[in-house]
DNA sequence: AACTTTTGTTCAACATTATCGAACGGAGCA
DNA sequence: TGCTCCGTTCGATAATGTTGAACAAAAGTT
């Protein structure tokens, strides 16, 4: 029933599970029991448009971001989601409990919302999926660590849109920024992308050195200042570099 | 580039957005300039497979919930996820603020972990999308509205499998408890699916007077028992009146 | 180090398959 | 009531995806 060629995409896509997050074109192939030049067909226009992705080692498929961020508009949009928030934050805030919420689908329940009492309870699009790189810490911390003709590149063509009084809208100023980030070796945000709130952020690397993603810890802006920040920011390295080696990264000082 | 149907199978999810969360066949048609029985093939096969849902109301088109499962899937099998999870939740333990994890993706950063410092600090499964309804407060929320002839069929298909010692797992015994819950308006539960973690949960109805949802209230079990639970069910059942109200349902005090 | 097996990938002929546009019925509005 | 816009159905057409064999490149085995 419908299309077939869809129907058989989609199907593909349903193949991936927790206990099987990779799959190859052989695999695939034996379970929809379709020949390979088929599959691999599918699976292209899947890699194409994000859908699918490829992991360059192994050759296999694994799901592509599209999906998560496909899955956070759903959340986002949803509607008990956006009837619920507002009262299950405050509810939260009032008890001081977690609240969550959650919508009867098969013969399970699907959580669609978390919402934490202060002072964890950031604004809601702040817990969102997209964070613009130039306001926030975790951003910069990627950011600064990309190749120089990246980082050039990136700021030739965003526009640096203020959220706060603290958000740095000069090209300049934020190239500087981002410079002293690297021989910091973390990266800062008092307030630049939401009141009342802190970050650091630092950067997490690959086998190949290049730039994974990041980490960042945040909270009270009070809590991010001063001289804490010396004893925060070692803590956030020691577990960068923790997670850097879990990622297969060797630290400069054991490649030689 | 590859399998045209499926290429605008994927085309037309990823029309969807957070300033766009629901389409119809037309508009979508004019988006993508081609005829309106073309699209509606797609969208059925995209509908078959729970990629789209349609709402019956307003008969316009809304992403799926399947996209939501497979974006959670995704994030707990990213690779980076993995290997900064235990860090990063131990991290923000230590620090006793809140940790984030982001990948770099187009000239944004996207969040694929967020790890809280203890009392919310619960297991990462727990966290997770999929609750079992038998043994959870906000599963149980739910269950117990649904119609006699749903439970008894959701108890006959049912396996229960115990997670802690006091997880229900006896059918009748879980039959008698969602008779109480039905009685009591909420739902209880005291470590049955997490050691360390009380629930209530309170279920959210729509238009129809059918359970659209619930909510939960979660934390220390200490904070769920004995004198203290009245008040928190009250506050709870409180949020959740005002959610089904959002809703569009119409309390039976109301309804004459 | 040479072999075998299995993998992902490419390609061209074929006919199955999706596309198209017009027509239908129903909802909402003037 | 008449109008317009919507989602949906359907059958003829040919454009489209499917197929299976053949390729190259890893991975595993001897």
């Amino acid at each position: 029933m419908g299309i077939q060629s869809v129907h058989r995409a989609l199907h593909i896509l349903s193949l991936f599970s927790h206990r099987r997050p990779a799959l190859g074109v052989s695999e695939i192939s034996r379970s929809l029991s379709l020949p390979k030049g088929t599959i691999h067909g599918l699976i292209r226009t899947l890699v194409n448009q994000g859908f699918l992705s490829q992991d360059p080692e192994t050759r296999k498929y694994r799901l592509g971001l599209k999906i998560y961020e496909l899955g956070i508009i759903l959340s986002g949009t949803l509607d008990i989601n956006q009837k619920a928030a507002q009262p299950a934050h405050q509810l939260a805030k009032r008890t001081r409990l977690m609240s969550r919420i959650a919508i009867w689908d098969g013969d399970s329940v699907m959580i669609t919302l978390n919402a934490y009492p202060p002072p964890y309870a950031v604004l809601p699009h702040q817990i969102g999926p997209r964070v613009h790189a130039y306001c926030s810490a975790i951003g910069k911390a990627c950011l600064a660590f990309l190749g120089d003709e990246e980082i050039n590149a990136y700021l030739d063509r965003i526009k640096l849109v203020s959220f706060t009084p603290s958000t740095i809208i000069s090209k300049k100023q934020l190239q500087a920024e981002l410079m002293e980030t690297r021989e910091r070796g973390y990266s800062v945000d008092q307030e630049e992308a939401v009141q009342g709130l802190g970050c650091l952020g630092a950067p997490i690397f690959d086998r190949e050195g290049t730039v994974a993603g990041s980490i960042s810890l945040s909270g009270n802006p009070k809590r991010v200042t001063g001289d804490q920040i010396k004893n925060l920011a070692e803590e956030l390295l020691k577990t960068a570099a923790e997670i850097s080696q879990y990622m297969g990264y060797v630290t400069a000082a054991l490649k030689i």
